[in-house]
DNA sequence: TTTATAATGTTGTCTGACAAATCCATTGGG
DNA sequence: CCCAATGGATTTGTCAGACAACATTATAAA
């Protein structure tokens, strides 16, 4: 019983393509078609569910579209080797509130990712965790904001917790934090002393996941994380309203 | 029967349905076609670009899927009021150690949404919270495996966090949560103890969320979170293995 | 003016056909 | 026996036309 539907329906309805790519999607989800499997081709579909070819190749399309099948002309359709499902939701707005929602998703994957980075980073991780925080650094001195260095810095965090879960999901949302945290740091007259916690913030994760001391590294995260969004609030509200046209590029 | 990676190729690029549609997102991510305004009758677009409606209508279906119009029947297709983006991953295999590193996120997760409902958490919502768990008694005691209550529980946690990213998240999660979960509540032998256990457990992140502790709750749901990891581990490996091929209901 | 009704327009579905690419079995020669 | 070629059978991609279901607009009526 898959009750997912709830985000909204203006135009959902007794959509009967749709009713079909929900059924071959609950057949492949529960693996009851395995990847590589080929598809009944669409004149049988169409028998067995009653309905027509148009109906059938709308609902494959919608498969397709979700990476759940590929078609080859004069061969068939086939349940992809990597099926994927997507988290589909609306943009964030850029608003301080949703800011910080963000913020608390973010906080409850950092810090359980140090935690696991902590006990599993490798020694190469460990080294790209360095190298990453050397870069803010750099990125500081010759006057640049250091945004992306700073969120390449906490991908390592992520990547280093061996949980492919948490990078997905912080990268995905990482995407809607870039403009805020370059809010945060394009506020010249708090930057120096932002700066100089931010780094000594990081330094902390970082020492205690080299030591590998699991608690100690999920409360450097919070801590870190905790006074971000405090960073955030003390930017002034001009600067955050500039969030809404700063984006120009839709990521796709 | 070998699979042929080589002749594999997507054949993606050809597609004439895929080109119209590049074209379309394309002017609606350029503001060509702004949200809300109507695009072209399928006719039209096919007069336009030469190309039969089929085409066409396979065209929009890629971006209704992607989420950037909405079509209505005897109305018209109309860009998206709100564009939404998606993440899209692999959807994860079920073998024992990929079912743990969901139950880490989960746990990042749920953690943190207990911490955040205990500090936010509406009356109507501290009700939810305690009828969900009157379900799962009562599915146990006619003998149900109270996996769906279960899940609704923990949603009704996230949902008392207030910040619906968590909800979304953990929402697209669990479903691939439900199998394994199924598992540890079908071991005969073991049942009785682990669902005691589970009531209880799930009895103390209620207790403190409606006291507004927040650390309490965040403790009693990794509590939560770490024995369900400890269960799913005492389930024998043969039931383990069972999720393989799951199950076996409504053949369409 | 307001309301009911008809006319028109648009998407959803059906049917049938052909083109293009693939698959398969048979055939033929080595 | 093995292998390549070849032709037919399958299957998806595209085209064309039609009708149904629903929405919108124009028209007529009160």
């Amino acid at each position: 019983m898959i009750t997912n539907q709830e985000t909204q329906k203006p135009t959902r309805g007794a959509q009967l393509s749709e009713q079909v790519a929900r059924q071959l999607t609950h057949a492949i989800h529960t693996g009851e078609m395995r990847p590589g499997e080929r598809l009944p081709t669409e004149a049988a579909l169409g028998e067995r569910y009653g309905i027509s070819r148009s109906v059938v190749r709308e609902a494959i399309s919608m498969l397709r579209n979700a990476g759940l099948v590929t078609s080859r002309r004069g061969s068939g359709s086939f349940v992809a080797e990597v099926p994927t499902v997507a988290l589909r939701l609306a943009i964030p707005d850029p608003s301080l509130q949703s800011i910080i929602r963000l913020l608390e998703l973010r906080r409850a994957l950092e810090v359980e990712a140090a935690r696991l980075a902590a006990q599993r980073r490798t020694p190469s991780q460990l080294r790209r965790l360095r190298n990453a925080m050397a870069d803010i650094d750099e990125a500081v001195e010759i006057g640049a904001d250091g945004v992306d260095q700073d969120m390449a810095f906490h991908r390592a965090i992520a990547e280093a917790s061996n949980n492919t879960h948490f990078t997905a999901v912080i990268d995905f949302y990482n995407r809607f934090l870039h403009h805020a945290i370059t809010v945060t740091r394009t506020n010249e007259s708090l930057r120096e002393t932002f700066m100089a916690q931010v780094i000594e913030e990081h330094q902390a994760i970082v020492d205690a996941i080299e030591q590998g001391d699991e608690d100690a590294a999920a409360q450097a995260a919070a801590r870190h994380l905790e006074h971000a969004e405090w960073r955030l609030r003390q930017a002034p509200t001009d600067l955050l309203e500039r969030l809404e046209d700063t984006e120009t590029d839709t990521p796709v």
